[in-house]
DNA sequence: AAACGGCGCAACCGCAAATCT
DNA sequence: TAGATTTGCGGTTGCGCCGTT
């Protein structure tokens, strides 16, 4: 059994304090972002590497964005969801400035209940209750479901699309076609002999994330992808 | 003015992937 | 190549703030 990244005694846990801060940033400021694991000791400070980590990333890293988030964002974070499910990092690195928990959080917060309210269900954009005509669209703000419509437009014939503008969760797993919205995402895609159902798409987020994780699709999925 | 409830944010936890030895 | 260690991610929780009753 591995044994925990830090033992919780003798550390500090819950909000940071200044001083706290203070350190990690005059630490990272002269080290840059060492070994999360040596850091705190290094730097005199009660916390595990973990934590450290984690509060330089989401609070006091400089180019953080914080505050408010445009309408542009959001209408980008919902685009981003339907396409990568919860993958917060990657829909995180598309949005300069702003990070992963950031991001949750206002997915959670705010976006979420948004489309609850409005009949769409946000685990897989879809309508949750069929909401019939195009003259009366379900969100009260127009500008967005027609930009979600806009974007499923160009869809080819076997994409669905609904008066929303459907779009399904390529996370879900299910057997259908996937209308994605055009985000410009530099995307490739390998077969692996090895295993020849299952098609690998490796996602590199263009902002900053350091890692690229692969989403494994069935191959019997379609995914209908924009020009 | 006090109590209560909802909301938003920061931080923690557990797990998996990536890297190292 | 296998096991150990570190890093990163997503889900969840806890707490403070604010509006309502």
């Amino acid at each position: 059994m591995r044994k925990p990244c830090c033992d919780t005694k003798d550390m500090n846990k819950g909000a940071w304090s200044k001083q706290e801060d203070q350190k990690l940033i005059d630490y990272i400021k002269k080290h840059g972002e060492v070994c999360w694991r040596t850091l705190p000791q290094a730097a005199g400070l009660l916390r595990c590497g973990k934590s450290c980590r984690l509060r330089w990333i989401n609070y006091l890293r400089p180019d953080l964005k914080r505050g408010n988030f445009g309408e542009d964002e959001e209408d980008l974070i919902i685009k981003l969801h339907a396409l990568l499910g919860n993958r917060w990092s990657l829909i995180a690195g598309r949005l300069p400035g702003r990070t992963d928990n950031e991001v949750k959080n206002y997915w959670n917060s705010h976006i979420r209940r948004k489309l609850i309210s409005k009949g769409i269900d946000p685990n897989n954009h879809r309508l949750s209750k069929k909401i019939p005509t195009l003259q009366n669209p379900p969100m009260s703000d127009n500008s967005k479901s027609s930009d979600l419509k806009d974007n499923c437009k160009n869809v080819t014939s076997k994409a669905n699309v609904d008066s929303y503008g459907e779009i399904s969760d390529a996370a879900s797993g299910e057997d259908e076609s996937y209308a994605l919205p055009d985000l410009n995402l530099d995307l490739t895609m390998s077969v692996p002999s090895a295993s020849p159902s299952i098609a690998e798409i490796n996602l590199k987020p263009i902002h900053e994330s350091k890692s690229s994780r692969k989403l494994h699709f069935a191959s019997s999925s379609t995914l209908v992808l924009f020009k």
